[in-house]
Order: C-alpha cells, then sequence, then structure tokens
DNA sequence: AATACTTATAGTCATAATGACCATAAGTAT
DNA sequence: ATACTTATGGTCATTATGACTATAAGTATT
C-alpha cells in the first residue's frame, strides 16, 4: 500500500480530546529528521484515496485511534514550511472525549499523548500555525453547531455542557444565563434524576434531544455566548 | 519557471464578480483534455512558490487579472476528480469589482468571461463542486465581515448597498430595517449629496468610513440580516 | 445543632435588537 | 392633477441580552 505515495503531499491531524478540559493529540517521531520530536499526528497521501481517507488511515495508523469524522482546515503551503524537500500539507481536525479512545503508538511514532492545551511542547514545521488555526476553526464551529453529544456523558449537568463551551472557547459564562439560552433551544432534556455522591447540592442530569440536536446541526445557528 | 512543477497539485480559482449582480470568471481551455471547456482558471503549482502565490501568478497568467488578495478554500482531493491522473487541486476565491478589471485570455486559455451565475455552463472535473463550496464560503464571509469597499462606486446609496447584500446572499431584505442596522454601525458616512438623473426621488449618497470599515474587518462580528 | 460552604436554580430588570409594518416625502411620468 | 417609484422616518410588540439578586438544597465543620 505504502508503495504508491505521492511524494510532495502529506496530512496532518489536529485531535483535540475533551474530559474536563481541552486537549490535543501529539505523537513522538521514532524516525526521521524529526526523531524525538512531539508533532501533529501526520503522514503521506497514497495515490489510491482522497484526502479524507488518508487523514483517516494516517491517524490510525499513529495512535491506533480509528473511524473519526475529521474534517478538513486547508492546505499549508509555504515554501520553506518542511526542511528537506517542497512539501503541502493538508491539515485536518476532529474533537473527541479522549478517555473514549485507547491511544497506542504505531508505524512511525514512538509514543502518543494527550497534552494540555498549555502544555503543548514546541513543535516542528508549521505545526504550531496549524494547530492555532484548528483551534479558531474548533471555536467558530462550536458556536454554529451543538456539540457536547460525543463529549459528555450519557447524563450530564448543565454545569459539565457550561464547562465544556468555556473550556474550548476559553471565556467564563454566566451560569443562570448559561441554562436559560440552552433551556431555551430546546437541546436537552430533563431526565427528572440527579446527580448522587456530590458534596453538595445535587444538580439534575439531562441528556441531548437527539432530533433537536440533529436539526441544530443541520439547520445551523448562531450560539452567541 | 513552469519547468519545476508539482505533478499531482494544481490550483483552482473561483473569482467572483459583481457589479449590478453576482457573476464568476471562468476560461475556456484552449488545450488538453478539455479543450473548447469552460471551467474555473486553474493551474499548476511551482516548486518555488507557495500556494497563495501560485493562485495568484496562475490568475495573472490566464485572464489578466493581477493582484487580488485570494483567500485559500481547502483542497479537493477525491481519488478520481481529474480523469488521466490523482491529481489534488486547492481551491481559491475572492469577490471583486469586475469593471474595475480588463481579462484577457492568456497562456492555455483561449478565452475568458464573466458568467452570471444562473447562467454557469456545465464544468469539468469537480469544479461545480468547487464552485458550490466557494459560494457557501461567500455567503459566510459577507456575514462577518464588511463588504462593498472595493465593490461599489465611491459615492454609492443605502440602496447599491442592501442590492450587493440581496445579491450575494440571495435574499430579500426589508428596507427600513437595513437602513437602521447599516447606519447603527456607522459604517458609512453621510455625503450631504443626492443622486441625480434618477426617475423618482434621489436617494442620499454616501461613503465608507475607512476607520470603522477596518475595525469591524478586524473584529469581525455578526450580521444578522 | 448551628453555621459555613458549595453548587443549583429561579427570577428581576433595564436595555437593546428584531421583524413586520405603516406613513410620509420627494421626485418623475402621464 | 394624479399615478408611480423609490427614499426615509417611525411605531410597536416581542424577544434576547447581560448583569445581577435571592433562595434552595445539599455537605462539611465546629
Amino acid at each position: 500500500m505504502a508503495e504508491h505515495i505521492m511524494e510532495d503531499l502529506s496530512i496532518d491531524c489536529v485531535i483535540f480530546g475533551f474530559t474536563d478540559e481541552l486537549k490535543v493529540l501529539l505523537v513522538k517521531h521514532g524516525e526521521g529528521i524529526s526523531k524525538g520530536k512531539w508533532a501533529l499526528p501526520g503522514g503521506w497521501i497514497t495515490y489510491e484515496e482522497s484526502l479524507d481517507a488518508a487523514a483517516n488511515r494516517i491517524l490510525y495508523l499513529l495512535t491506533g485511534v480509528n473511524n473519526l469524522f475529521l474534517e478538513q482546515l486547508k492546505a499549508f503551503g509555504s515554501v520553506d514550511r518542511f526542511p528537506t524537500k517542497r512539501v503541502v500539507t493538508v491539515g485536518y481536525y476532529t474533537l473527541i472525549k479522549d478517555t473514549d479512545y485507547d491511544v497506542v503508538a504505531g508505524y512511525t511514532a514512538s509514543d502518543v499523548q494527550w497534552f494540555s492545551l498549555d502544555e503543548v511542547p514546541e513543535l516542528p514545521y508549521d505545526h504550531d500555525e496549524i494547530l492555532s488555526y484548528a483551534l479558531d476553526q474548533l471555536k467558530s464551529k462550536v458556536k454554529q453547531e451543538p456539540i457536547g453529544f460525543n463529549l459528555l456523558p450519557e447524563k450530564f449537568t448543565l454545569l459539565q455542557l457550561q464547562n465544556l463551551y468555556e473550556s474550548i472557547l476559553q471565556i467564563k459564562l454566566d451560569k443562570p444565563n448559561f441554562r436559560r439560552k440552552i433551556l431555551g433551544m430546546k437541546l436537552i432534556v430533563d431526565l427528572g434524576e440527579k446527580q448522587n455522591n456530590v458534596s453538595h447540592r445535587a444538580a439534575k442530569l439531562y441528556k441531548f434531544d437527539q432530533e433537536v440536536y440533529q436539526a441544530l446541526k443541520e439547520h445551523k445557528f448562531v450560539l452567541d455566548l
């Protein structure tokens, strides 16, 4: 398979993970010119696969993470972005619940690890630029589509949902106003249950309303937080 | 220059034009497998230029249109999008006032022409997909940044500005409400002059306020129309 | 048992924005 | 003089927003 490789085109993936806080998945290069360095999971595209397919394959090979819906960012094509030859790379990103996946270093990766966003080490090539571009995309995406369906447990509290938004958008929100907004969208449904084992007043548990969730996802909207 | 070409990577440009209505610039292929067909202006990237630079060079060679700020859409990379070999293309787009430019067919183009959006002929490869993606991008861009500075004459009426938005967004707007919104943003300045040679009540003429225009461009906003 | 915390949740209130209108103004065309 | 056309000024009910205040319901501490 790896024989028919497009020499000057690569893929780089920005995999954001969330549980409690926003993280990004990096791999340690086990060979090549960046051996020992942490970088975005990336690799070469073959002639027989689409870009989307290549992104998924590469991510799986390096990290063991499979079957994600990866969204393309754009192509990064500065002349000198790669040191040894001219390479244009196509960026992809997605956001997942990191605890849902077992990450396993594979292929040319000697290690894989989630990094909290403010602990990301220095990245090679233009990976800083790609990561920062991806973060901007993520933020704007979050305001145009509901998120959380895959990121929160089945049953969650309003505060958990609020923390999710606060982590991604990196802002603080007013609790009563956030409730009002979210409840007003009919996006989530009161389950009539409460948390337990918490050392304070227990909050109601909610779940997403599948139908409303899908509808909001397709029709788009603007979430003004 | 054209010697060092990346074999499997191309550029395609969606140049939207506006005066009275929204148009798109197409070139007629003068050679190659699509000879005689109208298509998006596109070509090959050399090893010595960035993607952005390639887009500008190619557009200039084919159409004579020079020095635009082209914005990248994304990379289009289906396996079979190009008939003779695997080619990934990077899409670019922009919006200009078409009457400001003299289009001249050059290089491998035998003709260049503006097409009204509903008169676009059948396009080869995946150019329909690229065009439609570009249109979506344009629409969403228009809601997040002010436009019109390069598209309208120095002095313009509110109706001209409204028509611009209506053309691009392909919607109808309420006149009084549109005035209120735009005037409220302080984006445009009353020149104290009026139209003449119109067969109805003359409208006030306005110009853009450079400072507010730039500020809105940088800080982003959401224009809810 | 009382009190201090913590988080949940309900509600207020002034202000601003929105969409759907109506009415009048100021011209030209007939 | 009247009919049209487009411009422009307003109203008005409804909804959204941000900044708060207040109370509820638990646990933890003394």
